[in-house]
DNA sequence: TCAATAGTGTCTGTTAGACATTATGGA
DNA sequence: TCCATAATGTCTAACAGACACTATTGA
């Protein structure tokens, strides 16, 4: 490899911010350097596009590729010596039942350890990025299991846009947006009526796929 | 200088996709080289930051720095035969009276020019990133001047949303968003009663400035 | 005057959100 | 049986969109 040399030619790092949903938080993978923490980075290879090399880093740590994900906005950094080089944040998402390896671990967003300045801001803004997605992109869905409860689902959309949603409101917005199926399965969580389980199923089918919209409030 | 020495120490180029509107249709920036054209960029120097030297490149060819501007996701290219250099895309606009100068020209958007694939996939893909932005950012009044009848300002929310507005239906949104403060100017446009002029002016008082939401159809 | 555009008040069908009720499991 | 959660029906205040009307200029 003949480390620096050949790793310099694109002088640009991957920095990822993966996402999941555990016990209804939202939760970050950071990796262990030490006694410091960090996002998951690694240096651009010139061979490999930025996407799988970013796809790379999900998968060293939690063994799962991303299920979704997208690239930010490129900045410049001093963090080598010899010049400025290039960071390409990345923001992720992975399913609920995705491990974090060894020397990684999963952290809740609204409580970061300490973080380089930079990597603690690309942290803290990448649920703004997940929520300015969310209508065009399945963000949300990628977040659960690929089936879920309407709950669930529910959970995840609150979780995202940061506020309490109404749950007819809810359940009647995602009928008109033709967005899930319902499976012929059911889950039974502790006490209370089960839930029926749900996939996500967009159809072009009739009404236009009209975006869902939540004004809601409340719970 | 010392020219390819110097300038690939950073391996990256910022691509910039400039929009302003003019005769009621969103146009870009293009520049001219030989007989071909293509859009504005540059070898991003290590010195400067990305966005300063996508700045530069807007000063340069209109006189005027984009009034609003953001990076997209970073992609590698192989546009350098000594090995792939990431290209950093950028989108900004400009108000309606930027200029362009010697050598590049402002082109309607929906009737681009021949252009490199990639640069096309950016230039089509520009309308989006505004339209993800513009309820965050004010991006529709940076396509304005500085002050503005609600026509024009209703022209441009169509323009960027690709569809119709109902007049008094966008007008009371904005009212409820109190993004908008009116000036004791007035302009008359030919026949017809002058309209009043607005500035931009987002306020935080009372009502939690809701975002504009627009479902509204026709005109 | 007429034509053209700006700006506003009123009405109505639709719907977000509240609330109540039924359904179905476990303890 | 009681409790907890799922799922759904009904009601109402709010509002998007339609429409009509007034206001104010140039021709």
């Amino acid at each position: 490899m003949s480390d620096s040399k050949m790793r310099r030619r694109g002088a640009a790092t991957i920095d990822l911010v993966l996402c999941a949903v555990r016990q209804g938080r939202v939760h970050v993978l950071v990796v262990k350097s030490g006694r410091a923490v960090a996002l998951p980075f690694r240096w651009a290879d010139d061979g490999a596009s930025l996407e799988a090399a970013a796809q790379d880093l999900a998968r060293t740590h939690t063994g799962h590729a991303a299920s979704w994900l997208t690239a930010g906005a490129a900045t410049t950094s001093k963090r080598h010596p010899s010049g400025a080089v290039l960071t390409v944040p990345f923001v992720g998402v992975v399913g609920p039942t995705a491990a974090a390896r060894a020397g990684a671990a999963w952290h809740p967003l609204d409580a970061l350890p300490e973080l380089a300045p930079r990597q603690r801001t690309m942290a803290e803004s990448a649920l703004g990025t997940l929520r300015l997605h969310m209508d065009l992109a399945p963000v949300a869905f990628r977040l659960l299991a690929p089936v879920f409860t309407l709950a669930e689902l529910q959970q995840v959309y609150e979780l995202l846009l940061g506020r309490r949603l109404h749950k007819a409101s809810f359940r009647r917005a995602l009928q008109a947006a033709y967005l899930v199926a319902p499976t012929d399965e059911w889950r039974s969580e502790g006490r209370g009526r089960p839930a029926q389980l749900f996939r996500y199923a967009p159809s072009k089918r009739r009404g236009a796929h009209r975006s869902v919209r939540f004004d809601l409030l409340r719970g």
